[in-house]
DNA sequence: AACGCTTATGGTTCCGGTACCATTTTTGTT
DNA sequence: AACAAAAATGGTACCGGAACCATAAGCGTT
């Protein structure tokens, strides 16, 4: 074929510093500086050399620098990100990281011990500068790979409880469901119903509902199981569990859902009955999603910035690698209950 | 410090196939062929080697994989995911990604044509064995940075008039809009607004607002301007820009939003205001997300499988670096006009 | 003019898996 | 038994930046 040329640089020479070298009349190294430590070379050879690769259309390749430890990739474990407010987060993580010219390496889903082993493995063969992990069911097989690595490790988690790999960045789950039940209680509510999505495996969830067991007891009031339903984290999802527990209490008087998501549908399937919310029942949520100010009535939720979550995981990780010995082991980051009108 | 070593395998040697190899007694490219070609070697011989490798924790480097060209990672550009519906994509590129052995690098943003630049050059910088771009601003330079590099490229996005670089998964963004356009005439609604998101530099918002004029034009309704409104991908976008639209058209009977977050937003809005949907205005929406189905009133969109459509772009990707040159240039993904009862 | 010190540049080797080719062992065929 | 063909394994060089050390040039000081 004719080979559609551009210019007549263009001898089908492999494109790499030592090409760019030769061309420019400079060493391979003095190329390599030119890109990564620009003040070591003259002020006229950087000149010729940038030049020469802009003309070259020549891209520096990552992986021979991570070869020799100056890797910038970080690799990243996060739940679906469909409807649960992961999305903010990811966001998060994704801009710090490019703003400071890392990449970003993401393996989402929700794992068996044995799936997730394999998604460290396969992150840690690329062998990233460090790893934020969010969904972590916490193998011990994994554990072991993430200590053998030398890469540091920054959770996205609950910071109470189970010992940390390394570090952590995240809120108490048990602190803002206690508040928010407490708070419901503040407002006059007396039957309060927990909503979650499948609590097994997650310990997010599993200090959510803790919290909440707590706050009750404090109150005095029982822990009825029953008050409690598990659903799949859908806006149908939440319809269902109002259903479930209103027909099951006839004076639940108040809902709190472990997600906005299920509070929203469990908004609309009172619509659909033509219940007052929160006249006939109130109705909280968790994590403020952009609709839930705007929904009608506004929701009650727990205001949770995930998007500075996921920006604080990188910048700590990145303080780590650039040296800083005196990163702190644990980030909280704070919280809010925001009273709108659903409760 | 101690060093809280398990087993006495624990030399501090560097681990990799040379030292797996000194420890079985093999040649260093006997572990490799036992790792990437199993039934290259003998059974006894393959057991010990993954003995050995359990045993010692190792995880082979993808880095210098990758230098020989059997690179398994995937570079993606995306918009960003808040609101957007993009995460389904995400999902199913992950998805799609993981169960066939690669590694997904990840860049989210709204870019201008130079941060593009960057971006994609960030990404091609390791390799990747191919480019999955979405939101594709289309600068010059980009493209030949792409055509300099051997990776095929899948572009997810509108599959009509600009030229595509290589491959394209993507729906008619012109079809759908023209489509429920015409579906809401159909329905009896002659005065129907557009609201999109900021259309500069998009072309498949630019597509969409094209499909309702040409519906528009074909219905003998003419165009006017001011029935349009551009706000940001918010819920409290759509809630503004229904209350611009119908203070300024008293007679305005139905809204055609070009995502489901401003249609919620919308309908949200008119609750507050005691309006019947659609008794007083008609409302609809695109992208039949979660929600859609359990709002009230359940809102009538355009169903767009964007999970399909990234599993798609990488099924395709996939196709062509296995060698397969019968690979399709194109792939459209239908739509459906879900007909609910919003509008 | 001679010395020390900073700055600019070059040469070589290595990171770690694997392509390529060479060599040995096993199996099959007449 | 003799030889072809297949299967299993080994040795070496390479991908492309960059660390490390060596060398050369520039400049101020006594």
């Amino acid at each position: 074929m004719t080979d559609g040329a551009e210019d007549d640089t263009g001898g089908r020479k492999r494109l790499g510093v030592r090409e760019i070298a030769k061309r420019v009349g400079v060493a391979p190294m003095t190329v390599s500086r030119a890109l990564s430590n620009p003040e070591m070379v003259s002020p006229e050879t950087r000149a010729r050399i940038l030049e020469a690769i802009e003309q070259a259309g020549f891209v520096p390749n990552r992986l021979a620098s991570s070869m020799k430890g100056n890797g910038r990739m970080i690799g990243t474990v996060v739940p679906p990100l469909i409807n649960s407010g992961i999305a903010d987060q990811v966001q998060g993580m994704s801009d710090e990281c490019h703003e400071s010219g890392y990449s970003m390496l993401l393996v989402q889903g929700e794992f068996t011990q044995e799936a997730e082993e394999r998604a460290i493995r396969n992150l840690l063969g690329w062998r990233p500068a460090g790893m934020i992990l969010q969904s972590f069911v916490q193998s011990e097989a994994a554990r072991a790979l993430l200590a053998n690595s030398s890469a540091p490790v920054v959770e996205i988690s609950e910071i109470k409880g189970r010992k940390p790999i390394d570090m952590v960045v995240g809120i108490s789950n048990f602190e803002t469901a206690y508040a928010m039940t407490m708070h419901l209680a503040a407002k006059g509510y007396k039957r309060i119903g927990f909503v979650s999505t499948p609590i097994h495996g997650n310990d997010r969830l599993q200090q959510r509902r803790t919290g909440y067991h707590a706050a009750l007891t404090e109150l005095g009031i029982p822990n009825h199981d029953n008050m409690e339903v598990e659903v799949p984290i859908t806006a149908q999802g939440g319809a269902e569990a109002l259903v479930t527990l209103t027909s099951r209490h006839k004076d639940i008087d108040a809902i709190f859902f472990s997600s906005d998501t299920l509070a929203i549908g469990a908004v609309q399937e009172c619509h659909r009955r033509g219940w007052a919310v929160p006249g006939r029942i109130a109705i909280a949520g968790y994590g403020d999603m952009d609709l839930a100010a705007q929904l009608f009535p506004p929701l009650t939720t727990v205001k949770v910035n995930r998007y500075e979550m996921g920006r604080r995981a990188v910048r700590q990780l990145l303080a780590r690698l650039g040296g800083n010995a005196k990163v702190p082991t644990i980030t909280s980051l704070g919280f809010e209950i925001v009273d709108r009108e659903s409760a």
